[in-house]
This record gives structure tokens, C-alpha cells and sequence, in this order.
DNA sequence: TTTGAAATTATCGTATACAATATATGTAAG
DNA sequence: CTTACATATATTGTATACGATAATTTCAAA
């Protein structure tokens, strides 16, 4: 079912890629919610291929941690924790701000202009009120800014940190309309500074807007396996 | 053949990371060196397991870039491009930089016996002549140090970081023995300065470091592919 | 002797089948 | 009515088999 599968044969090796895309897309879009059980042979049926390719692409999700497998129980949608999703905000500061002074150093005209694009679409999709494509886009931004920085091992590392990221806003954020407009004044803050070649005040609103990122999350409770007993703590064992 | 496989049926499921560690460690300890081709049908008859098992491990050390794959051409040791080599030692400055601070005001007492008995280790390989015995000590203690930092997300992205500098050490190092004592001495020095509390010189002697085992290796060349051309340049076409 | 193409061989990519493990259900005992 | 245990079911772990792709060798022609 579904469209996949129906590639014809013009890329064969491409075939786990195609599905990887897919389900990374569909977290990424926060379609698949974080604790989903992901069925080796339900998606098997669903892209068309034996649990062998489905096995590959789970194993590389869970590599990324976008996916957790528990041996003999499978794979599921990766439930970040509070502890994580502190240390994955700390270590993208660590590593954004380095890509920050390198940015404010290489940058040419094209990549401002790739940088606005950018931008230009994270307004337009929070006009529309597309939040999910927001999401996207707004990872996009500290993406190519990674890319500037012409780090490639750095980017990858912020592409796996982004990721995890989106997950962390799906189970911790606490205003999702709030934080997008909000996010979005600060990436345009931070580009008037890449545009003034202002490396220091590029550097400290990027850190202060992870923080803020950070900020706007609810990692007060303890675990949210523990959710449960916040939420039906008083009302049960009185029924 | 070897003696793996032989873990009788223990631990059933970590099959995978027995045959991983394994893999891991020859390749760490400069036995399988990069460019080694590594066929699954012949890792499947020497760990004693089939190809599946066998992949899933090629597909975990690739992800880490220990391993490279190249689609229906096989696995390979990876052989690190001097602009990988920068790009990582880089990466690792900026990391461990913010490791050392961390470090520096979170360390207790445990910590430092941990560094020190590290420490001692390293001066015994040196003094035995036990090369690859001190490759890993080295690198355990910039983990030890990310371990204490606190920041499991970061000693993750670390221990990747160390494993593929041990590739580029054996692709691109100068003089190992000079470089091992040296080595030594500075983490001697730092080992030093997290004693003191001494925050910015920590970090510095890190950097420092870091920035001095660049320095050691060979990377004025292009690309390792292209050093025949260097090697026979001058005395091809002459024969 | 060298070059080029066809056939052969070896190796990887994927699907299927069977075995092992964990969960769920149902039944019986306390 | 609750709990514990045994059976049944579902799902994952691993091996094997087949098909596809790339490398190698062979043979013929220039």
C-alpha cells in the first residue's frame, strides 16, 4: 500500500533509502508519536518488502536514536528523556556556537541567500499555520548554517542532534505557537548579526536561543514513563 | 577459527556485540588496516555465524565511519581523507573544550584515582614498547575525561571522534614513537590542571593538545589515493 | 603482443523459512 | 476475587537460498 515500493527498479540500491526517508519524515513530521511500536512485518506489508529491508532501515533509525529497539521486543519511536533532552540542548550550544564563528567567517553571498530563503519559508509556514513543516524548516535553518561552516563531521553530528530534537518538542514543549513565532524572530536576529560579520553577538544569540528552545520545555517531571502516576496519581485507588 | 562463538549460549542476544567488540578492537589495535577488505563470507565462517549476522555488524561499525560500505563492492576499513582528519580534530577541539570545563567543576575524588591509574597505564605501555596497547589507553583517557563530564550525548559523539583518529593515526602519523611520549607528558600536564581547578588552562592544554597530535601527522599531501602519484611521479615513463 | 568483448566467478542484496523469546490469555488454586 | 502457572500466540533473531551486480578470466581478432 501506500506509494512506496512503486519506484520501478530505476534505483535498486536506493530502495532502503527511499523507505528511511519515508519514516524519518513521518517522525520528523511527528506523524509517527514518540513511543509508537514499529512492526517489522506491518511495515514490511506497508512499503512492500521483506522484514530484512525493514530491518536495515529500523537498525539505522535506532543508530541515529530516532528509534529504540529493545531486543526480542522491537523497535519503537524513541521517548527522550528529560536528562536528554537537557544534554542534546548543551551539546548542540557546544557545537552550534562553533559553527556559528566559523559561519560569521566563510559565509559568501549565496549562502545568505540560501540562509533567507530559508527564512522566508519558516514565516510563510507559520502564516499557513503548517506547524509540522515549520518543523522542518526551522531544523533546515541550523542545518545550513552547519553546512556553511564546511564541517561536514560537525554537521552530521547537528543533523542526529536536530533530529532528536524534534522529538524532544513533541513530548516536552510546552507552546507550540508561542515557540514558533519566537524561534523564528531569533533565527532572524541571528542572520542580521551573520550579515554584520559580528561573530561574537552571532555566537551568544545562537546560544541563547537554544537555551530559550530549552527554556520553553516542560523537564520538570521525572520520566515520562512515570506520566502516568502524575496524571492518575489522585484519582486512582478511589474508583 | 578464533575463539569466538565460543561464549557458549550465555547471552544470546549480544551475539552481535560480541563479534562488534571484536571487530572494534582489531581494528582499533591497528590489526585490520584501513583499506582491508572485509568479505562476510569469510567473517561469517571465522565468527562462526551467517552473513546476516555478520552484515548487521558491518552496517553498525559503517555508521560509526569505522567501516566503509560500498554498495555491491563489499565493506572496507575505512581510509580517513586528510580533510576528514582536520574536520575531526577540529570537531574533537571544540568538544573536548567543553568537556574539560565541565570536567573541571564537576570532578570528584573517584575521578581523578580513575585519570590518574589511566595515566600510569599509559607510562607502562610506553615503557614496554606495547604500541597499540597504548593507542586504546590514550584514547580511554579522553573518555574517561567525557565520563566525567557527564554528558553521555557528548562521550558518544567522542567515542566515535577517538576511534576514528586511531585510523588516521595509522594512515598519516610521522613519528610514533616522539608522538606517544609527547602524548603522554601533555596528558600529564592536564591531568595537572584539572587538579588546580585551573579551568582555562585545562581547556587550553586540551586544545593545545588536540591541535599537536594535527600537527604530528602527514596531511600536506591530496587525497592517500593519489600518493602513487607522488611515489612514482618522478621515475615513471622513465622505465 | 595487445586490446576488446563475452563468459565465468565471486560477492553482495533481498526474500523466505525456521528457531527462540516474550507477551497474552485462560484456567485453576488459594 | 485475586494470584500464579501453564499453554498459546505473536514477534523478533538467525540461517539459508536465490537473484543481481561487479570483478576476473578467457579467447579471439587486430
Amino acid at each position: 500500500m501506500i506509494q512506496a515500493g512503486s519506484t520501478d527498479k530505476l534505483k535498486r540500491s536506493s530502495q532502503d533509502d527511499q523507505i528511511y526517508a519515508q519514516m524519518f519524515a513521518a517522525i520528523m513530521e511527528q506523524k509517527l508519536l514518540p513511543g509508537t511500536k514499529l512492526s517489522e512485518d506491518t511495515l514490511g506489508e506497508i512499503f512492500g518488502v521483506s522484514r530484512t529491508t525493514i530491518r536495515k532501515v529500523l537498525q539505522r533509525l535506532a543508530y541515529e536514536k530516532v528509534v529504540q529497539i529493545v531486543p526480542n521486543r522491537g523497535a519503537y519511536v524513541t521517548e527522550p528523556t528529560p536528562e536528554e533532552a537537557r544534554e542534546i540542548l548543551e551539546t548542540r550550544r557546544v557545537v552550534e556556537a562553533a559553527v556559528m564563528k566559523a559561519v560569521v567567517r566563510n559565509y559568501n553571498q549565496l549562502d545568505l541567500d540560501a540562509l533567507e530563503k530559508n527564512h522566508r519559508a519558516e514565516e510563510a509556514s507559520i502564516e499557513n499555520g503548517e506547524h509540522s513543516n515549520w518543523v522542518a524548516l526551522s531544523g533546515d535553518f541550523h542545518l545550513l548554517l552547519a553546512r556553511i561552516a564546511g564541517n561536514k563531521t560537525m554537521e552530521d553530528f547537528l543533523r542526529e542532534l536536530v533530529s532528536r530534537t524534534s522529538l524532544i518538542h513533541v513530548q516536552y514543549q510546552k507552546n507550540k505557537l508561542a515557540q514558533q513565532s519566537c524561534s523564528c524572530d531569533e533565527h532572524r536576529e541571528i542572520l542580521s548579526a551573520i550579515r554584520n560579520r559580528d561573530e561574537k553577538k552571532a555566537v551568544k544569540l545562537m546560544v541563547d536561543h537554544l537555551s530559550a528552545i530549552e527554556n520553553a520545555l516542560h523537564l520538570d517531571g521525572k520520566d515520562n514513563a512515570n506520566d502516568l502516576y502524575r496524571i492518575f496519581g489522585n484519582t486512582a485507588k478511589q474508583t
